[in-house]
DNA sequence: AATCGAAACAACCGCCACCCT
DNA sequence: CAGGGTGGCGGTTGTTTCGAT
């Protein structure tokens, strides 16, 4: 992919057999290390794919189907304030990866929003700008092979329960959930991290200033 | 029933930030 | 401090599906 060699390496959809060698191998190893991904689960894939098809598709954590007017609605919102962060604006509503968000956004939002994608672009925001690598890091770093795959199993529980739930409650109970966007601070943090977001941006979430 | 275009989704690519040596 | 390696992100492209004609 981006790097490395891209000979012998298959491409394309993934198979249902590639699916569970992935799921596998990340059950007994834990998420990271995805540069070792491909020899453990023994995919002639580079990591980047592994990681992605994971991240995107086999991660139990994730929701599929149509988005919630909810999900819309605070999409719109996110969007406004943070621009095209698609993992930080994942990170806020639960189940949904950044790639169905960018997606959901380019194919839906683009047109009815106020910055559609041949107008003008949207503006980067400033703002804010956490630090995913470093906690994405200590994050993944334990081996969590049992213990991680129990988490899998919470999560999804928690999942199916919070469906609708706008504000996710899941940190801390997916481990392995993804440095994309689980160390992005939540409200029940009460703010542990969160010195780039002060308190008013979930206040304007909540009650529609944005 | 066949064809074509649009929409939706999955995957790839290039780049950048960070960590480690 | 510099350089290499890795993880992760956003943008883009390719493929499949769906609806209209």
């Amino acid at each position: 992919m981006g790097s490395g060699n891209r000979e012998g390496v298959k491409r394309g959809a993934w198979s249902r057999e590639e699916d569970v060698l992935l799921k596998k191998c990340i059950q007994i190893y834990g998420e990271g290390r995805w540069h070792l991904v491909p020899l453990r689960a023994g995919l002639n894939r580079c990591r980047k794919s592994c990681r992605l098809r994971w991240v995107n598709y086999l991660s139990p954590n994730i929701k599929r189907g149509c988005f919630t007017a909810d999900e819309v609605d605070l999409l719109r919102r996110l969007h406004k304030l943070l621009g095209n962060r698609w993992s930080l604006i994942a990170g806020r509503i639960p189940g949904r990866t950044a790639n169905d968000v960018k997606n959901f956004w380019n194919t839906h939002m683009a047109k009815t929003s106020s910055s559609p994608k041949g107008s003008k672009p949207v503006e980067k925001k400033e703002i804010i700008k956490p630090k995913p690598h470093n906690v994405a890091m200590s994050i993944n770093k334990p081996q969590q092979s049992s213990e991680w795959g129990s988490n899998v199993v919470d999560t999804r529980e928690t999942n199916k329960i919070s469906g609708k739930s706008v504000f996710p409650t899941q940190k801390g109970s997916f481990s392995g959930g993804g440095p994309t966007a689980d160390n992005w601070p939540t409200q029940a943090d009460g703010g542990n991290g969160l010195s780039e977001i002060s308190l008013g941006f979930w206040k304007m979430l909540e009650f529609g200033d944005v």
